[in-house]
DNA sequence: TTGCATTCCACACAAAAGTATGGCATCCTG
DNA sequence: CAGGATGCCATACTTTTGTGTGGAATGCAA
């Protein structure tokens, strides 16, 4: 029988459950198996116990798919799937609720409900938010001076540095183009706080047409 | 037997699934169950099957652990847990690679190797990434002029955006304070380009002492 | 009243998935 | 040479997990 040099398939292992574990369902033995090419299911599992006693993996004992990143079980931040509704001036946020366009990945270092927006404008460039640019947003009604936040003026997204001056809302850009809002209160409304900005600096690729 | 109106187990239900999702780990019937505090697992089974009806979840027929959010499974990206190996400026980086500090969730719009880094300094201000970024890098060894690329020069890490004349390599900041630099070739590796910048604008939140 | 939909319970069975035991081959060290 | 470590195969067994069938109770509409 053919047999690989000591580690090389250790490794490939090690690559394939880290990518299902990535990607949301950690495969079972006889998926490693398949995936690797073994003929018996022992020989995986062989592999997968060696990631575990050398710290690589942990895993719940006698339950199926139960491998996990050892870092990411106990202490590190699990990971959420946070809606993208669209972009800041797109119409009414509220029915965007419903028909998210997709999800994002993030890992919330608080707990509470998350959102994401694209930013459309320039703003906010002298924070180092550009336009398309992607906000994560929590949700909540209230922040405090100097926070980042997604504001509701007039049935219009927008995102600015909030300032409270008593309790008088003010909105201000990070460009000296613009000017400050000062919002009338009975038609603002925070939705959120602005907490991780993303941006990418490459275009989707292109998928094949179905 | 007592019984809830219409819909609101539903609810549980659903909201259990994704949190669950979201963290890797799809849920078994019996899990399910016992999360929601039925005496028998058809109780479970039954809302999850009413939830593929609404289109709400998806399932792999027969599989343990089988549910998933429809939009997150053919046409949408799937998310990989990307090394964060340190900052740029940090020692040496190939050592980090094997003492990575933590995972970050991203989704690939190319295939390829990643790694993330923590930035340093404010030559790229311009460019609008900011000390404190992270910047996610897909490991690659060649890049276009205009790439921002993470480079090796004289065994220092750089963030710069690439200009090549003919040969050779020049790395440009995006602040007027710095100048190009421009690399002994023997002396500058490219690691990869930059695909994504990330700034969180919130601390992580103290965790309690274990 | 009957039928249907919804929300639950109980139990058994089938299949998936984890685990155990035996075996082979190669290489290196004492 | 023997023993141990590593990389594999083969098979059987055990446990977990999905599924099917039967049942009860409530509310609403025809």
């Amino acid at each position: 029988m053919s047999r690989t040099p000591p580690g090389q398939t250790r490794e490939r292992v090690y690559r394939y459950v880290c990518e299902r574990l990535a990607a949301g369902l950690p495969p079972t033995m006889r998926e490693v198996q398949s995936a690797i090419g073994f003929k018996s299911v022992q020989s995986a599992r062989e592999h997968m116990e060696k990631l575990v006693e050398e710290g690589r993996l942990a895993k719940h004992e006698g339950k199926s798919r139960g491998y996990y990143l050892p870092g990411q079980g106990a202490g590190q931040r699990s990971t959420t799937l946070v809606p993208l509704l669209g972009s800041v001036r797109a119409g009414n946020l509220t029915e965007a609720i419903e028909d998210h366009s997709g999800y994002v990945p993030m890992q919330p270092r608080r707990a509470g409900e998350y959102f994401a927006l694209l930013v459309e404008g320039d703003s906010m460039i002298k924070a180092g938010i550009m336009e398309g640019d992607l906000v994560l947003v929590r949700k909540q009604e209230r922040a405090v001076t100097g926070d980042v936040v997604v504001a509701l003026v007039n049935d219009e997204a927008t995102v600015k540095t909030l300032k409270l001056r008593g309790q008088r809302i003010e909105l201000h850009p990070a460009n000296t183009r613009y000017k400050p809002i000062v919002p009338d209160p009975d038609t603002c409304r925070i939705l959120g706080k602005v907490v991780e900005v993303r941006r990418h600096l490459e275009a989707p690729k292109r998928t094949k047409r179905r």
